[in-house]
DNA sequence: CTCTGCGGTTTCCCATGGATACCTGGTGGA
DNA sequence: TCCACCAGGTATCCATGGGAAACCGCAGAG
């Protein structure tokens, strides 16, 4: 039973990160910011339809916390701010797009599987 | 700057694709899977610290809707089960090893970027 | 002066998810 | 016989998450 593998134990530490990072909007946060570099909030907002300003909020700022994103402020006197995506989130990029990819491969099976899987349960 | 990107439009379907599989317990349970091949309910139990009886039933649900997992009874007098990996969520084993890794090698650079941003918050 | 847009904050509310605990029903061991 | 283990199911409670909507100051347009 004793294995040498080298794929990385995941801890406590890990699953709390990739909860902060896979929660329902910060993966479409980050696609949108990896895309465009960088955006207004409302732009943001506007992008991701059905999002409420309260979300969009706090998602953004648990990804500036992560050092995902970098909040800048544009101009004072009309407030205007930007979101940039931050180096270290840039990091992502290819793995966002290995997940949307591999979505947009296995959809339809995915949805074989559960028409299977409902038909037999009931 | 006007780029034809072929990058998929991330619609509501992929959405909750996404969130079948990347919520708080199925991510270990397809690592553990795809590492092991096939586990039994309580093997795969112990191997989860922290899981309780229900999450691991409703995940082994959810993922074997979706044709993530196959569920075959092994033995009927004494009731045995085995969770198997299928073929559709061998495709994932590369994306979360991925993902594995990403946060091991980040981890400690979010973790400095949640300091600071900590400190300069309060 | 009102209306809109910007970038939020706050409050309320509800559905979901997780934890805890107790149920089955069969098996093998002391 | 009693007990623990297996593979779950069910009931209940509670915390959290996310949506809806109101409100905030500020600025430019009409």
């Amino acid at each position: 039973m004793q294995e040498t593998d080298d794929r990385p134990v995941i801890t406590g530490k890990h699953r709390e990160l990739l909860d902060q990072l896979l929660d329902k909007w910060s993966l479409q946060v980050l696609d949108r910011l990896c895309e465009q570099g960088s955006l207004r909030f409302n732009e943001l907002r506007r992008s991701l339809p059905g999002i409420t300003q309260k979300s969009l909020t706090v998602t953004l700022r648990r990804l500036e916390r992560n050092g995902m994103v970098e909040r800048v402020v544009v101009s004072d006197r009309p407030v205007a701010v930007e979101y940039r995506i931050a180096p270290i989130g840039r990091t992502l990029q290819d793995l966002i797009d290995a997940l949307l990819l591999w979505t947009t491969a296995n959809l339809a099976g995915v949805e074989r599987a559960r028409a299977r899987f409902d038909e037999a349960g009931s």
